[in-house]
DNA sequence: CGGGAGGTTGACAATCGTCAATCAGAGTGG
DNA sequence: CCACTCTGATTGACGATTGTCAACCTCCCG
């Protein structure tokens, strides 16, 4: 893996995400960056971190997205989670000492690499930004409950609107897109495997939403949203669940 | 609701519960007991949380099961979690907002609600415990998403064998009972919400799992298991995402 | 221009849901 | 002790959503 070049500001866009939780004071924010990393650019498709296999690292996305999975007796594949710039997709490696999880590539990534005792150093000397962590893993956890629902009691239209509504409004969020038009980075069947439906269905679901002008395409990954509200509808969306600070939800237009 | 009777050692559960995830010394033990409650008994059916509301408490079950559960925009019902003796339902009502979800009673339950300002408090200042109850959102998200796999990537009848052993290990693991013989404290309808399932197919199931001689029944309610083993491999069941010590792991005879 | 990944479509099958009736057991009042 | 009632379990007939299989298409890239 290629090593890309890092400077003191690398670790930034994880101050930004911590900073929106709770207010870090110039030590806090100083002792995030320094944090020790390895910077690595991971290709499409290559895994950081593998279920049941020993956790060293918590792996930050400084670009690029990327998804956990994981693999059922009979070979399926359910994605739990997608992520962006800025998130801590491995936090629980920290505390953890077995991945019960994969941690994929959707697209080309650079990451860093903290070592779990770094994080916890950090954790014990600064409690605001323990705070802030353990908040951030208490978010996590309430999107998964909002997963859970989502392929349990929800239809095939509901469930892709659903998840349409909610990676567009956290990518406009974190201030990497609109939410009315944006490229989704995931295939139709990264998208069942989100959804618990296969390739086949997300295609034939996809399609309804068009005809219902819900959305529009102009190729098979470029969303456009005319009508956020009616999606947002059609999707069962409340941004509830993001826990959201007010200015942030604001932009759930 | 009745005020049942308490002491200083009341909180017990509590700290046995962390104790399992590190090592806390004996004024983290005495400050976790210190903590002020209100100790409630409240019935079946109904709720410590809703969602949406504002959350003042986190609640402590010291007696009696409960769920956390969601509601779909067709009325549907999806339970995200199930709770037992010495867990903290709503540790993320201390850090966040708004609630995500509700919790409501299986059966009747002595619960302890604990004001968020004094969990905060009581982390700021025994960081150890702050350690402690990090790892156990941790293992929640953990669970969640063994659940979102749960619904979204398998068949009735693994999604149901699946539950039993989870909720099985979890009691034996808790000390309030054996994996092979236990009283499941929730009806059809509400395994059905569990595993984004109608009661109608749930029971269906069930006496599958019976014809198979996976499990056996006294009564709806009173389930037995002849072969632990296999009906872990039927749903695919394994305690990776748990989390356990080697010692409560080694409990999945 | 050839290969490959991913998107699209149709025919058909299977799982699971819906509706509705019946049954079993616990608690209650007479 | 016995009807009565209520909740939850059980079962059957039927329908709908979603999966499976397989073909073909489209675009990108070397």
């Amino acid at each position: 893996m290629t090593q890309p070049t890092t400077d003191s500001s690398t670790l930034k866009p994880l101050v930004e995400k911590l900073s929106s939780r709770v207010q870090l004071d110039s030590k806090d924010r100083a002792a995030i960056l320094a944090l020790p990393f390895i910077a690595k650019l991971v290709e499409r498709h290559h895994y950081v971190v593998r279920e049941y296999e020993p956790a060293e690292y918590s792996c930050l996305i400084l670009s690029g997205y990327a998804v956990r999975s994981k693999i059922v007796a009979t070979g399926g594949r359910q994605i739990v989670s997608i992520h962006i710039k800025g998130e801590m997709v491995d936090l629980q490696n920290s505390l953890l000492k077995k991945a019960d999880h994969s941690v994929q590539m959707l697209t080309q990534c650079k990451v860093a690499l903290v070592r779990r005792e770094n994080v916890l150093k950090l954790a014990m000397e600064r409690p605001m930004v323990a705070r802030a962590m353990w908040i951030d893993t208490l978010v996590d956890a309430s999107i998964f409950r909002e997963w859970i629902v989502n392929v349990g009691r929800r239809d095939a239209r509901t469930r892709i609107a659903h998840l349409l509504c909610e990676f567009s409004l956290r990518l406009k969020v974190a201030g990497l897109g609109e939410n009315t038009r944006y490229e989704l980075p995931m295939t139709q069947e990264q998208l069942g495997d989100a959804t618990g439906l296969t390739s086949v269905h997300v295609n034939r679901t996809i399609k309804v939403l068009e005809q219902d002008q819900l959305i529009e395409r102009f190729n098979p990954r470029s969303i456009h949203v005319g009508d956020w509200r009616k999606l947002a509808e059609a999707g069962d969306f409340d941004t509830n669940y993001l826990h959201l600070s007010e200015d942030e939800a604001a932009l759930a237009s």
